[in-house]
DNA sequence: TATTTTTACGCAACCGATTGCATTTGTTGT
DNA sequence: ACAACAAATGCAATCGGTTGCGTAAAAATA
């Protein structure tokens, strides 16, 4: 059992019978350092299998190059997509991040908040929990000089950075889509949650659409849940489909409502698009594994993640108080599948 | 603009007249302490908003209640839900997760372990890379004494915990299970892969499934594949039915491969599972989508996350020295859905 | 050659929590 | 009332890089 002790910049210090501060300086390119020097310091460093120790770096400095990330979960296509563009930026500049999942709790999430605060990330993205009324665990980052970046699902009194799409316009889009392939009776599902207002902007989005083209609001056609999983998208659907006559379209706001109504159409014998139009939201895989492929709104998950990291490391470098916490809008579009052909 | 420095225990020392040793021992609940002193800290120290500086405890103790995983990407559903699990567990015993990601390049790979070592990780999960074919990366950690688990993609001549399921055996049951539907020439995808060698397995179940049923093997109904990607699983589906006659039968070991190969079918007029019936592997999401239903083998994703966690945190508990690293088999089981039907 | 400037490096404090050991306070026994 | 012991707390070193400041050596200038 070799337990090698781990090698630090003191044991290179005595190899080379040089000081710390003269490593420590050398391994990082120091201009008060000879260019001998450094490379003769670089070598052993490598030959003696020096690595770093992050925590010690990090608490004499106050920061940890690290990118803490709360999110709800990780295993839906949107967020982890997220995660995957937060990453690749963050890479690219040596950052390091840290995962948290609320699971949608406030109270896991004000317990991980808590834990990257910590942890001493040196910047944080959330996208809130469905739960989360209250933001005032987040004060401990803006307070600290934290870069703070809200995604998606983002507070709407909360004065800090912020990336989102344009739900409004997104659901005016979709529903115009709608109109546009013949529909005349459009359902659509929402659900009710205070701070993460996206569903409501959705709404507001569709009722729009809907007035500016004249087609009749019926509120019999508009069902309210309180979560967007698949077996209350059935539920909504068999809802939807009781009435007589049924709506000719639907729009979800989420490619899971969308296949949970295309499935249980086709259950019911109702022709999906001839009968029932459908359009989703965020294109997951599933929206093109479906048959009909599901029309749906894109959501630029990746592009999203990239923003937000951005926005944290140019913060971090330019160490301005910049008291401007803009809000980044990304672009949606409609993308018309089988699903909503006329 | 509130600057807030953080409170340490330094700061509620002084604002107690007390020492931080005793600050320190208070807020663990350490036995030497009184009482009456425990509770006046702990209200302090809440009242205070303090926070305890991860990194200081980590350096000093070096052990930071940090579990690293290191996977090739977090958006493939079988590896998100394995974070989960891994979460959950890691959760309950108050460990933090970091998430890094390969993308599959061994490059990256060994950039991350360093990483994760430089971060002083308390142990490791790793799910090789597709590229990866040597494992000295992972030394360091086996080296100092941290625990290292494999997840799902092992190597198999690392003296380490292995979390895996016996894909022979999965290999064997999917294979089986479409002979016993009436299948009698029965095609294979597989990939090339040195040191994941689980689709070797895979076919290996494959192969002696169809001996010991007496079922003709025919090499060209096997298809070797670099990438297990949907356009891959295109390519390969295409030239499967290119074939005189076209196999009535597919073992996909992965459901992205089956879900392309039913989509495919589809396409030119195949009825599946008429004429054609297909098993994935892994029973993602959009093995439930996809009309027909495919039948899938299991894949206990957020079981072999816990079970990693676990080995992780029982092995850093007990701190012997086991040096019985041990393999966990998680189970799979076929799941006979539309189609595979007769 | 003496003096100023530049270059290269060393010294030591620092970040904040932890912990072995020393010390003080409190309690029990005789 | 005093030794003997237990309970509660303090002291100070430690983990490993980082960095402001000081200084010796080398180079440039007078």
């Amino acid at each position: 059992m070799e337990e090698n002790k781990h090698v630090t910049i003191y044991d290179i210090a005595e190899r080379l019978n040089l000081a710390t501060s003269t490593i420590s300086r050398a391994l990082k390119d120091h201009h008060t350092i000879s260019d001998k020097t450094i490379k003769k310091v670089k070598k052993t460093a490598e030959e003696m299998g020096f690595v770093p120790n992050t925590l010690a770096a990090g608490l004499r400095g106050n920061k940890t190059k690290t990118i803490g990330v709360l999110i709800p979960t990780v295993t839906q296509p949107f967020l982890s997509s997220l995660i995957s563009g937060i990453e690749i930026t963050a890479q690219k500049s040596d950052y390091t991040v840290i995962i948290m999942q609320s699971h949608d709790s406030y109270e896991e999430e004000v317990n991980m908040a808590k834990s990257l605060y910590s942890n001493r990330v040196s910047g944080v993205i959330c996208s809130l929990a469905m739960e989360t009324r209250d933001t005032a665990h987040f004060h401990q980052f803006s307070n600290n000089n934290i870069p703070l970046v809200f995604v998606d699902r983002v507070p709407k009194d909360y004065n800090t950075f912020r990336v989102v799409i344009d739900n409004y316009t997104a659901g005016y889009k979709a529903t115009k889509h709608l109109i546009e392939q013949g529909c005349i009776r459009i359902a659509h599902i929402t659900a009710g949650s205070e701070l993460g207002n996206l569903y409501n902007e959705r709404k507001r989005g569709y009722i729009e659409a809907l007035k500016d083209h004249n087609v009749d609001i019926d509120e019999k056609l508009i069902i309210n849940l309180n979560s967007v999983t698949y077996e209350d998208g059935v539920k909504a659907s068999n809802a939807l489909f009781d009435l007589d006559p049924i709506p000719d379209g639907l729009f979800a706001p989420g490619d899971i409502l969308a296949v949970s109504a295309v499935q249980t159409a086709k259950k019911r014998g109702i022709k999906v698009p001839e009968e029932f139009k459908v359009i989703g939201f965020n294109n997951d895989p599933i929206s093109q594994i479906i048959d009909p492929n599901l029309s749906t709104i894109t959501h630029p998950a990746e592009k999203m993640g990239k923003a937000a990291a951005e926005i944290i490391i140019k913060n971090l470098k330019s160490s301005k108080n910049d008291d401007a916490k803009e809000i980044t809008f990304l672009n949606t579009e409609v993308l018309a599948r089988e699903s909503t052909q006329k």
